[in-house]
This record gives C-alpha cells, sequence and structure tokens, in this order.
RNA sequence: GCCUGCGUAGCUCAGUGGUAGAGCGCACCCUUGGUAAGGGUGAGGUCACCGGUUCAAUCCCGGUCGUAGGCUCCA
C-alpha cells in the first residue's frame, strides 16, 4: 500500500520546527519560498530558504484554511466512514469541503464534527507530503471507494501526482499544507449547504461544509462580530424596522416601496436627474409592455426568452421588457437625427421585468423587477472612447458621492452572443482603450459580456468589504444594424451609429439596498428620510413645536412633529432609533429664548441653538 | 430550478396530539415630563395553504407556496 511513514523521526524533525518557530516570535510561518520560487511545506523546506510565508499574507491564509479543510474532511471521515470526500478548497474567506452522502448534515452534526477537529488538532498530526505515481494514487483511492478522488485522478495528466497524509487521512492535493494539525489553532464551521458536484446542475448535490479559521481566538471572534455586525445591517431586517420597504408573498421579487423608502428614491433621483441634464442627458419613458415582433427583431426573443414575462391580449402577444433598448430604440427612430445631435443621450428610469429563478432572489439585491437608470447614447464610431470616459466620470461622481470603492471589470464575447467577430474585436479593444486612455485598473471577465456587445462593469466595495454590481457600459453595434438605425452625416450621406447602453446605479432598488447596509440605516441628512424630529416635552409646548415644523417644512426640511403621550426619554429613545439624524426638543426655555435644544443623532445634546443655524446643519 | 433548514400576534420568539403564550409595538386611561424605555387597562392569531393519518392535528405524514443559506444564473 501506501509507503509506512517513519513516525519518530518525523515527529522529531517537527518538535525542532516547532522551536526554531517559537524562537521567531509570536508569529510562526506558514509555508517557506525557496530559492526557486516555489511555495513549499515547511516539513520539506530544506537549507534554502528565501523567505517564509506567515497568516498574513494572502498565500498564508489559503494555506492556512485549506489545512483546516483537510482537518474538516478528516473529521468528516472519523464521524461518518461512508461519506465520500471530493474537493476542499480555500476560497476568499475560509474555507470548504464537499461530501457525498446521504446523511444531511444537520447543526448538531457541524458540532460534532468542530469537536473531532479540536481533537485531531491536539493530536498535533504531522500532515506529510508524498510524491507518487499517479497509478499508484488511482490504486489506493479505488480501493478506498473513494470515486470523486478516481475521476479527479483520472483527469490529471502528470505521471507524479501529491498527497498528503496526517494521521490515517489521505487527501490527493497539491500543497503545500501547514506542517501539523496543532497548528489549526482557532476555526469555526459556519453553514451547510448543498452544492453540485464540479458546479454542473446535472451532477449530483454533495453536501458543503463552510468554515473560517484564524491563528488565534481573538481574531476569530473578530471575524464572528464582523458576520454579526453584517447580520445587524441587513438591508432586509433594516427596511422593514425603518418602515422603508416590504416584501409579500404575493408577490415574490417584486418588492413595494413605503412612503419612507420611496422618500430616499425620490431624493436619490432628484440628484440624478440634476446631475444627468448638467451633462447632456435629455430623459425619456418607454412601455413596460411591447409587441412580439419588437423583440423577435431585438434579438430577446432569442437570447433572453427564457428570463422574460409574456402577455398575451386580444390574440396578440406581448413581451414585458427585461431591458429598455428596443423601446429607447423606437423614439430614436421616430426621427431622422444628425450628427449634429451626437452624443445623443437618451436616459430612461425604466421598469424592467426578469424572471429569475425562485432560489436566487435576495430582499432588494436580486429581484424579478427593477428600475434601471438606464441610458442609450448614439455617437459616430470616432467618439466612442471619450464618451466612454465621459461615463466613467459620471458613475466615478456617483460612487465617490456616498464614499464606494469600486473595481472595473471588462467582460468580452459570451457564446450565447449575435454579430460579427470583427464587430466584437472592435468593440473590445474601444473599450479597453479607454480604461487604459484614463488610467484606470481592470480585471477582464472572459465571455461574460452581454450578448449584443462587450461591457464595462463597476463592482462597488461596501463598507463591509462586499462587491455588487451596479453600474455598466455596453458597446452595442449588433442593435443599430438590426433596427437599421442612421443618422444624417457631415456629408450628407445616412450613416450607422455606434450605441452605448449604461447605468451608473444599476438598480435603483439593488443600489438602496447596498445605501442601507452601507450606512447601516443611518443615511445622511439630505438623504435621510425623515430629517429632523421636533419633540415638545409637555403639551403646552405643542404650539410652538408645530410652528418649528411648519418653518422647517418650508425651507424644504423633512419634519416630523411627535405628538404622542411619552416621556421625553421615551420619545428620544424612539426617534434614535428610527436613526433620524437631528431631533429637537423644545421645551419652557426653547419657546422663551424663541431657539430649539438640538440633538445630534450621533454627536448627542447639541445645546440650544437659533432655527436659522439649525438649516446649516441640516442640508 | 436544485439541496438543506425554517414558516405560531405588526415585530422577535416560547409552546403542546385535546383548537395557544411572552416581550416589544398598537389603542385607551393616569402621569405633563429636560436628552435612549413612567404606570395601568385592552385589542389583536383559520398556528402559511391544501390534503392524509387520528375520536381529535398548530403539533405526525405528503404536497404547494413563501422564506434563509448555498449551488447554478445575473443588475
Amino acid at each position: 500500500m501506501m509507503g509506512c511513514i517513519r513516525m519518530p523521526i518525523v515527529y522529531y524533525f517537527s518538535l525542532l520546527l516547532r522551536r526554531e518557530e517559537r524562537i521567531m516570535g509570536e508569529k510562526q510561518p506558514v509555508a517557506a519560498v525557496t530559492e526557486d520560487g516555489r511555495m513549499v511545506d515547511l516539513n520539506r523546506k530544506g537549507e534554502k530558504v528565501e523567505k517564509y510565508i506567515y497568516f498574513d499574507d494572502k498565500e498564508g491564509k489559503h494555506i492556512y484554511w485549506h489545512s483546516t479543510s483537510h482537518l474538516l474532511a478528516q473529521a468528516v471521515k472519523r464521524l461518518f466512514p461512508e461519506a465520500k470526500y471530493t474537493i476542499g478548497p480555500s476560497i476568499e474567506e475560509g474555507f470548504y469541503y464537499d461530501f457525498d452522502t446521504p446523511h444531511p448534515f444537520t447543526e448538531d452534526d457541524l458540532k460534532r464534527i468542530e469537536k473531532t477537529m479540536v481533537n485531531i488538532a491536539r493530536e498535533n498530526l504531522v500532515i506529510e507530503r508524498e510524491d507518487i505515481p499517479r497509478e499508484k494514487a488511482l490504486e489506493y483511492f479505488k480501493e478506498q471507494g473513494e470515486s470523486y478522488k478516481v475521476e479527479l485522478l483520472e483527469e490529471l495528466t502528470e505521471p507524479m501526482v501529491s498527497i498528503y497524509r496526517q494521521g490515517e487521512f489521505v487527501d490527493l492535493c497539491r500543497g503545500p499544507h501547514l506542517p501539523s494539525t496543532g497548528r489549526i489553532n482557532a476555526f469555526k464551521l459556519l453553514s451547510v449547504s448543498g452544492a453540485y458536484w464540479r458546479g454542473d446542475e446535472h451532477n449530483p448535490m454533495l453536501q458543503r461544509i463552510y468554515g473560517i479559521s484564524f491563528e488565534t481566538k481573538e481574531q476569530l471572534e473578530e471575524y464572528l462580530r464582523f458576520l454579526e455586525e453584517a447580520k445587524r445591517r441587513d438591508h432586509r431586517k433594516l427596511g422593514r424596522e425603518l418602515d422603508l420597504f416590504s416584501l409579500q408573498e404575493e408577490g415574490p421579487g417584486f418588492p413595494f416601496f413605503h412612503p419612507k423608502g420611496m422618500t430616499i428614491i425620490n431624493t436619490l433621483l432628484e440628484k440624478w436627474r440634476e446631475e444627468h441634464r448638467k451633462r447632456g442627458y435629455q430623459e425619456i419613458q418607454t412601455p413596460i409592455m411591447l409587441d412580439r415582433s419588437l423583440w423577435e427583431r431585438s434579438g430577446h426573443w432569442d437570447h433572453y426568452r427564457e428570463n422574460m414575462y409574456f402577455s398575451q391580449v386580444e390574440e396578440r402577444e406581448f413581451a414585458i421588457k427585461p431591458m429598455n433598448c428596443p423601446g429607447g430604440i423606437l423614439v430614436y427612430q421616430s426621427r431622422l437625427h444628425s450628427y449634429r445631435e451626437f452624443p445623443l443621450r437618451m436616459a430612461e428610469l425604466g421598469l424592467v421585468h426578469r424572471h429569475e429563478l425562485s432560489g436566487v432572489l435576495h430582499g432588494l439585491m436580486r429581484v424579478r423587477c427593477f428600475t434601471q437608470d438606464d441610458a442609450h447614447i448614439y455617437l459616430e464610431p470616432h467618439q466612442i472612447t471619450n464618451e466612454i470616459i465621459e461615463v466613467m466620470d459620471l458613475a466615478d461622481y456617483f460612487y465617490r458621492l456616498f464614499g464606494f470603492d469600486y473595481d472595473i471589470e471588462l467582460s468580452t464575447r459570451p457564446e450565447n452572443s449575435m454579430g460579427s467577430d470583427q464587430i466584437w474585436e472592435m468593440a473590445t479593444s474601444s473599450l479597453s482603450k479607454a480604461l487604459e486612455k484614463v488610467n484606470k485598473p481592470y480585471k477582464i471577465n472572459e465571455g461574460d459580456g452581454a450578448f449584443y456587445g462587450p461591457k464595462i462593469d463597476f463592482h462597488l466595495k461596501d463598507s463591509l468589504r462586499r462587491r455588487w454590481q451596479c453600474g455598466t457600459i455596453q458597446l452595442d453595434f449588433s442593435m443599430p444594424e438590426k433596427f437599421d438605425l442612421t443618422y444624417a452625416a457631415e456629408d450628407g450621406t445616412r450613416q450607422r451609429p455606434v450605441m452605448i447602453h449604461r447605468t451608473v446605479l444599476g438598480s435603483i432598488e439593488r443600489f438602496l439596498g447596498i445605501l442601507i447596509e452601507h450606512y447601516a440605516g443611518s443615511f445622511p441628512s439630505w438623504l435621510a428620510p425623515v430629517q429632523v424630529q421636533v419633540l415638545p416635552i409637555a403639551d403646552r409646548h405643542m404650539e410652538y413645536a408645530g410652528a418649528i415644523k411648519q418653518l422647517l417644512s418650508e425651507k424644504d426640511i423633512r419634519t416630523e412633529l411627535n405628538q404622542e403621550k411619552a416621556t421625553l426619554g421615551a420619545k428620544i429613545r424612539k426617534a434614535q432609533l428610527e436613526k433620524i439624524p437631528f431631533i429637537l426638543v423644545v421645551g419652557d426655555s426653547e419657546v422663551e429664548k424663541n431657539m430649539v435644544a438640538v440633538r445630534d443623532r450621533n454627536k448627542g445634546d447639541l445645546g440650544p441653538m437659533e432655527i436659522d443655524k439649525l438649516f446649516e446643519l441640516v442640508k
């Protein structure tokens, strides 16, 4: 069978290593890099070490997490010998391991598995690598009945493969790994869920256990607090608590916006309209439902049908729009356009409906109808680069307004697409040219473009480091062709315009969700649904409080008057929980001096103030 | 769509094979207050829906819908 491990010698080696690590101080390396730049196990590092890799390094974390996933698999195999293990990589945050077993893992199982993991870590098993012929590994895993490992091995072409052994547990793995299981100090299994073998929905569904690990208990606790914070900021929870929106059983994926949510959206859109007007955009609106023939012509019928809703009326078939472009194009075609108008920027806050699989719906982030802050820009080919730079600047303006950091991705031609190779080539290079011209770093996303053209996507990073796709810029040579769009060029000939489809916020619904979580419900004053609440101390101050409210309302400040019969403390608490930016307390003293006592949501009591001063604060 | 869990008052959640409870919220009454919870009284539930087992189902079983976390897919 597998080569017998010379236990005492290896153990001695491991002890030496641990002493060496102790000498190096608190931080112990997780792997080493040799002179020729290869990352290797500490157990095999040999004499010449270029540098050490630590947990703090990105690669170090992945090694640490990967070793923890092996620990997880070992524990599962001890508790559930019949479970087949498949793959268990490290991921962006933590690791998972997929198992094939008829026994569904429960919360209690996770606890038991964790306990077993602790025991295995205490056993401090040496994690040893062996390089063996592929055939030999195949033979071993076949004998063990580990059919998934066999499948993986059968696809490998290398004559030699590496396996890692810790105690009785053996896994096919490239490594590197920690020197021993005892090096895994703090970990937690977070969840269990289904996952298709190799991510293919035709394959069997496996059970995936997710987890995370750290070098210290403190780091783990900090991470768990971070998860709690994310839960506290969840837009679904805050949306209900702050009465911003709701989702109803009657409309899965179709959100309902309440007055306060609507106030935020309208305030946001006021800003949006103002900025778009400044930058030369005109606004249009097109119908939600249009005849089937339009969608056949645009290509949506062939390329997007499974995501569309339909309606049949008087024997005529209509499709509910999943995108705004075909409707927008009809507006363009309603008269002849001149090159002098270009770039012709037509914006539309268009409500689109897309049938999404029920399992993907998520609050406002993933819905079945949403409002795109869309625009279609018609231009001449030589204007492309400049216009794309303009749009990127507009997106940058909005993201900065909210303090979002963002990444840019360039997506290329997908499989199910239309148009010739040359057109795609030209469109894609126009986009990368614009990106390079403004010197923005970007990542290429092969095959992720729209069916009619390549695109630049903006991914926002919120305050919890999560990324959300919002803005997109899509270059399109196909749609103008399909619809035979023309314009009168300088020389009087009819030419074909190029089209840019773009959004900045993406989906208004999703953007609101992101804002809620980003601000944890404490919206900046200009965006807050209620900016000021006036609290009279006793009934006799009601009249003065009402006058203050009136004054503020006339200045277009969103103000509420609290008329409840409650103690001041209770009223303040309630307003604080509603995250209202400013609370005005008025009692005998304020009435007498014609002032208001201002309480800032974050800073607390600011003391008495003239009303005029308050106007400045609120804006 | 697939896997697993969940669905009890507006919200957060207890609970039982013999048709239900708490806290918060809400309404009313008392209290007229100075920067995060004053006191009392009361209303409010087809226990998601449909079917089955049972003398009897909110509870057990099956299905449907919704929902949570993933997978696949996307703004």
